[in-house]
DNA sequence: ATGTTGACACCGG
DNA sequence: TCCGGTGCCAACA
């Protein structure tokens, strides 16, 4: 498991995220068996062809630098959102089909 | 090798 | 619910 395999892993996973769907930083990196969230993030902000807005906070806030971006793709997708915050227990993907 | 930083997570008050 | 502190891992100077 090289670096870079990690960052495909993450990259893949982020990709198979459903839209209308999100997932924590934690949650990407335990789909993938890393324990570093900050990993995740780290590889979002290279700036890829994925569904970053996708990946949310383990809270539901959205990413602080992009948070009106991210709230308005998330909303175009059809995500309800709390307040600030994404209705994790709604849209809280496990990466299982269903 | 060491210290600092970052699109984070978790716990306690 | 909001805020502060701590732990974790990887990249960078």
């Amino acid at each position: 498991m090289t670096a870079e395999s990690v960052r495909e892993q993450i990259l893949l996973c982020v990709e198979s995220i459903p839209p209308g769907r999100v997932m924590t930083y934690g949650d990407v990196a335990e789909y993938i068996g890393s324990r570093a969230p900050r990993q995740v993030g780290r590889v979002l902000s290279e700036g890829h062809n994925v569904p970053w807005h996708r990946v949310v906070h383990f809270d539901g806030s959205c990413t602080a630098a992009l948070s009106v971006e991210q709230r308005q793709r998330l909303i175009s997708e059809g995500v309800r959102f709390l307040g600030e915050r994404v209705d994790l227990k709604t849209h809280r993907w496990d990466g299982q089909p269903g």
